[in-house]
DNA sequence: TATGAATGAGGATTCATTCAT
DNA sequence: TATGAATGAATCCTCATTCAT
């Protein structure tokens, strides 16, 4: 490839990423509704209408960044999950990476509901919107591989895997969720750490076969 | 009062409750921003200009229905909660009654997270968001004061209760959040019942105090 | 019908009536895709979300010009048109009274044309294109009645009537037309007159039995 | 010339030739403001830019496609008109060829109408303008002459040439235009020849002075 | 008090044109 | 010379809010 071209491949590359940046910022602000591309060409360093080169339209960008971000999620969750661990030290490590990952990038989260909203998915090809679906039922069928496996080695209580993946991924969801909506309560960012250790212990005890007193 | 000063003051309260209704309605379907009043006065039965003897604002319409959902649910709660019961029952009756609560008027639920987005909601009177926030944060106390209860009757593990109120808290919206959110993934309405009961009595061995075996 | 609500009806009315004037007057200058409807909205002395109470879009609104000017047009033509006339005085009545309606009302004209925009009719429902089509099929039809009446008496060479009302109409449109599309030629307005009563006489010519000599 | 040099002014003529043919078939089918230079471009098999090393603007490609086919159709009108032809034989010869034109190059057409509306085309140089209204005027006047010829001759009525010509070329255009623009009427394309035909004789009949009954 | 017509700022999207490579 | 990425002005349409009746 010639200099000239690679360069500018780089900088479309570049802007592209500035895009994607930018426009997470400000749909986990404001939500699909109410973000402005205005405001998102302006973070990005770019031309409103080279908002348009790279994608369709405002509903093609929300869904690249949740493909995106779901993408990088998945592939650290990976990466955390060492095979040769127990099944239960295996979901400890998993929700401690989610919650690391959520303090680490707060605006990659919000995002992740809103994939839900109608006036969203109208406007998107079904296509999109399944792949998007897909990638975090991926994420859910790692969590639910690690029960199993606990369920068939006796650790954890004889569950659905699937259904407990769900309450587990529920649960940490749920915890960010209403610490980022309620910041004026009293539980307080300092202690969510705590929290969420303990909530995490919570869980993981509940889910525990109980070990036989004596044996 | 005369009987005509009556009827238009029932009528008056009538309106009044119809716009609720409707706003309700609409603002759970698509969020705050994406909402249309035309709509709103159409289904209240309105017209658009009458939504603002009510309501200064689309704001304050919004606010006004999160007020109102609360002051019911706490209602709710709290008839649900007689004070005889042990505390470990209190707790999975809350819990029911949450759900139940929320298979039963769906709509009352999307909207309790929108508040945290000042960005959205633009500049609301402090005095408001403080309503809301006070009111919710009740409802917290609410569980926090049964756990502290089973704390001290020895039957919950010694964590600090509003910490774990929050917990529950959390688990219970995580969970319906995520019904709602995913329509199409394996977990399905017609499971979710059991789903809650199995995520309620999952948090709820968490919590307790292991029994010491044999006794 | 109150006297306030009367009044606010009359007002309604004309603002519709400004709005159709103005839209008019510059979709005729510049057409359907480069007209602009800020200048319809300043034109009209309305602002520009006035105009999409009366009509739902762009489309929408050229469409009722088209349509309102047709049903004049044709209530006039209809009034011209006295029964009991021979039918080459018909004719001649007809092209007279479709060029002097031109000649008065020169931005009715230009508009008749677009309608065969596929940019216009993409947008537009079936139903709208239909009632545009079918009110200048009956202008036709009157023609080709008259028409059939003179072939009938013997005054008109036999040819199909429909087709000859087609090239009447055309022959006028064309002449409109072309001076329309032309203003710098020779042919100048001051001349277009004549150049009209020219035409038509040598179209009645040409459609003429012709008389037998010596009778 | 060098061969290089030779081979690379083939290649400009070769696309200034493409970007020509794919203008011409952008602007036909959607007008001149619809019509979109990247449909054109790609049409073209050039870049975006490229169009703009050969056409100053979006008005002065548009108006080379007019001037361009323009001349085409002057070139085969002289060839038709071969001289020892009577005029009135001439007329129908060149009405002939007008009409075979269109039908075999039906987006040839559309276009001749467009480049009255200065609104539109926005400024284009006088020069340019004139250059397309002279090229027009030429054709007409082949056809003033061969009336002039004709009203010397006797065998037309004594009528000012330049307006019979006018009036002439008027309903040729008129005939395709209505055609083109009414596709869904009773006048089918089936039927078009013989309606041209028809008109054709229609006119020449009320051109051509009565022969003398008995001479 | 209730109405609903009017407003006009705001925002997504398009596309002719420019210019660095 | 040709490219095609970037630009940003232009434009259609929406909708919360106002206000005359």
């Amino acid at each position: 490839m010639a200099p000239a071209s690679q360069r500018r491949t780089q900088k479309k590359a570049e802007s592209h990423r500035r895009i994607l940046e930018a426009a997470k910022e400000v749909f986990f602000r404001d939500g699909f509704t109410a973000a402005n591309l205005d405001e998102v060409a302006e973070k990005a360093g770019v031309a409103k209408g080279t908002l348009y080169r790279y994608f369709d339209s405002k509903a093609e960008l929300y869904v690249a960044i949740l493909s995106h971000n779901g993408k990088i999620f998945e592939q650290k969750l990976r990466e955390v999950l060492s095979p040769s661990l127990p099944p239960m030290e295996k979901l400890r490590r998993a929700s401690h990476f989610y919650f690391r990952h959520y303090v680490e990038n707060p605006d990659y989260f919000q995002i992740f509901w809103a994939i839900e909203n109608q006036a969203v998915i109208g406007e998107l090809p079904e296509s999109l919107v399944d792949e998007v679906t897909a990638l975090w039922d991926r994420n859910l069928q790692l969590l639910a591989e690690i029960i199993e496996e606990g369920v068939r080695d006796g650790v954890f209580l004889d569950h659905d895997p699937w259904e407990m993946a769900n309450i587990l991924w529920t649960l940490a969801n749920g915890i960010i969720q209403t610490e980022r909506s309620t910041p004026r309560r009293r539980l307080r960012r300092r202690q969510l750490d705590r929290v969420f250790d303990d909530a995490i212990e919570l869980v993981l005890r509940g889910l525990a076969r109980p070990t036989v007193a004596g044996s």
